[in-house]
Parts: C-alpha cells; sequence; structure tokens
DNA sequence: CAGCAACCCCGCCAAA
DNA sequence: GTTTTGGCGGGGTTGC
C-alpha cells in the first residue's frame, strides 16, 4: 500500500527528476483511480536549496520524513566525489528495513550503492554515471542500457525522461495498465516504454521521408496484432529487405520487430484482462497468441504472474469512470 | 514439461 | 571516403 511518498532532494536539485515526482505524486489524480498521496519534500536538513539555475527550493522536512513513507524518492546525486552523509545513508537504510519502497531518478542510485541496498542486484543510473558508479560499487550488476530497474522494492531509474516511464512502470505494477495509461495520457507521454527499451533511441519518431513506409507499416502492426506477420512479411510491405527492415525499425523504435510485437501484445492483453470478461483463450487470439499458453507463458515471463492473477489483482480496483477513448 | 521446427536477430562483409 | 544496403551464418528464442 502506497500512501505516503516522500521525495529526498541533497545537496542541489535537478528541476527535471523533482518535476517528475511533483507531477506524479503530488498532484491529486485520484479521479484517474490512484490513491491520494501524502506527498512530502524532504532534505538532509531543512531551509534553501537552489539550483544552478536561480531557482529556489525550501525544505521543510528533514530526513524524520522518511519514518513514515511507503515509497521514498532518491533525487540525483550531485558529485561523486562527496560520499552521501551518514545521516541521509542511515534514513534510507531504516525505510528499506522498515519495508518501503524506494526509487532512484538518474544518479540517485548512487545514494542507494552508498547504503549497500544495491549489492548484488541489478541497477541503472544515467548512461553518463554508469562506469563511476559500477566501480565504485564493484557489488552492483550496473546496466546502462535500460531505462529502470524494478528489483521489487528498490527500483532504479535512468537518467532524465526516464523516471517518467520509472514512475509510471510503477503505477502499472501497482494499480494496473489502465490506470498507468490514464496518468500517461493526462501527462501526454506515450503509455509505456518497456524498461529494457535502450536509452539510445536515435529517432524516436521516425523521420518523415523515406521511412513512410515504415510509419505505415508500425501503424499497420498495431493495428493488426492478430496477424502474426513474420519479419519477411513485414519488410515486403514496407517495400524492403529484411535486413534493412530490422535496421531502420531499431533506429526507429530502439527494438526490434518480434520484441516490440510482443510488448505491444502483452500490453493490450493487460487491458483485455483488466476491463472485460474475455475468457483468457479469447485474449490470447485477440492480441495474436495462437494459444492461451503461448500467451501465458509470456505473460509470466514478462510481468510475474499468469493472466488470470493478473486480472484478479486489477479488475477489481479499477474505476470504470475516466477512460473514454476520447480523452 | 520437453523437444523440435521455425523464426528471429545481429555481426560481418562486400556491393552499391 | 562515407553511408546505406542486403545476403549469410549460426546462436538464441518462440510457439506448439
Amino acid at each position: 500500500m502506497i500512501r505516503t511518498v516522500v521525495a529526498v532532494a541533497h545537496t542541489s536539485f535537478g528541476a527535471l527528476s523533482l518535476g517528475v515526482a511533483t507531477e506524479m505524486f503530488g498532484y491529486d489524480r485520484s479521479h484517474l483511480g490512484l490513491p491520494r498521496f501524502d506527498f512530502r519534500l524532504a532534505g538532509v536538513r531543512t531551509g534553501e536549496l537552489r539550483s544552478p539555475f536561480g531557482m529556489v527550493l525550501k525544505i521543510e522536512h528533514g530526513l524524520e520524513a522518511l519514518d513514515d513513507a511507503d515509497l521514498v524518492l532518491i533525487q540525483p546525486w550531485d558529485d561523486d566525489t562527496i560520499e552521501p552523509p551518514e545521516a541521509l545513508i542511515d534514513a534510507v537504510r531504516r525505510a528499506h528495513d522498515r519495508g518501503a519502497t524506494l526509487m532512484s531518478f538518474c544518479s540517485g542510485a548512487w545514494v542507494l550503492a552508498a547504503a549497500g541496498l544495491l549489492d548484488g542486484k541489478r541497477a541503472t543510473t544515467h548512461w553518463e554515471w554508469a562506469d563511476r558508479l559500477a566501480a565504485r560499487f564493484p557489488n552492483v550488476t550496473v546496466d546502462p542500457g535500460v531505462l529502470y530497474v524494478d528489483e521489487g522494492r528498490i527500483l532504479t531509474g535512468a537518467g532524465g525522461a526516464a523516471g517518467v516511464d520509472l514512475c509510471l512502470h510503477l503505477f502499472r505494477r501497482e494499480w494496473g495498465a489502465r490506470i498507468a495509461n490514464a496518468v500517461a495520457r493526462a501527462l501526454v507521454v506515450p503509455p509505456h516504454r518497456d524498461g529494457g527499451q535502450g536509452q539510445f533511441i536515435v529517432s524516436p519518431l521516425p523521420e518523415v521521408g523515406d521511412s513512410d513506409r515504415l510509419v505505415d507499416v508500425l501503424a499497420w502492426m498495431r493495428e493488426n496484432l492478430h496477424e502474426s506477420a513474420t519479419v519477411d512479411q513485414l519488410a515486403a510491405r514496407a517495400l524492403m529487405s529484411p535486413r534493412s527492415f530490422a535496421r531502420h525499425f531499431r533506429a526507429a523504435t530502439g527494438t526490434t520487430p518480434r520484441a516490440w510485437l510482443l510488448a505491444q501484445r502483452l500490453q493490450q492483453a493487460e487491458e483485455l484482462l483488466e476491463s472485460g470478461d474475455l475468457p483468457v483463450e479469447e485474449v490470447a487470439r485477440r492480441v495474436g497468441f495462437g494459444t492461451a499458453a503461448a500467451l501465458r507463458d509470456q505473460f509470466v515471463r514478462r510481468r510475474g504472474v499468469p493472466p488470470r492473477d493478473y486480472r484478479r489483482a486489477f479488475r477489481s480496483t479499477v474505476s470504470p469512470v475516466v477512460l473514454a477513448e476520447t480523452g
């Protein structure tokens, strides 16, 4: 149960990460089905923090605020030549021992690592920090090529806008795909970027011009998930050789045709499971799995639970308002 | 749940 | 010289 959320800023603050935190947990989005969070901003000490651009942040809560937090948002750490203060490390460890969930943005992973909470775990951080983090904390498996890593009660996000993806992932995990999608729609961002998607996406939106062919095929794929088109067929549809299609596809989406299709299928399956009473067999058929077993297999692998459990967990919590697709 | 056939994907390389 | 293309090999994954 996540109700009390505390963001921890350090010796400076980044407007983007802090903005993501306030946007996601500060505003009342109970009309979308989220709980109303008790959101607070804490610091190592109270008082003023300055960003490099003249913004001034007034910190009203000290680290004691972490002691009743269900979710702690670790803001980026500023300087890898400075060790996080003992008081901060203690507070973070206490929160973890108490059962709170900890989430780091960008270089905030440094604080979690310094507290020893990432030992033996996978984690990510901003790609510019990945080498330093891995060198300083050899017990941490640093993966700079993903948007976020979910280790249960500890989640680490990559840099910059990946904080958005991390939060949407948490919403999806805790409250289901429909609510996460509704929040994404409210923020006018794409509903779901898979955690494993690389940070180095050359061009998120394919450039116009000669890749129109690819754009058309992507649209077709999205609308025809139930068609089990092979890469060869898709390439033919795009008027390219399979090899070139694969390359253009990766440049445009950051992933491969099969992985992309699978992610889309699972996402759509989630929505059908949450919002309808269709038998799992029928859900599988509609989103392009030949058999329910195939859907179940992938569902367990990527989401950790079988479709039936997923449906049981999320269907009852959804408020039926809100989600008119015209939104 | 294992096994298998089909398919995918990426590095490599030569050609355009 | 640089960039793009497309065919190939074969290790990996998926579907049934």
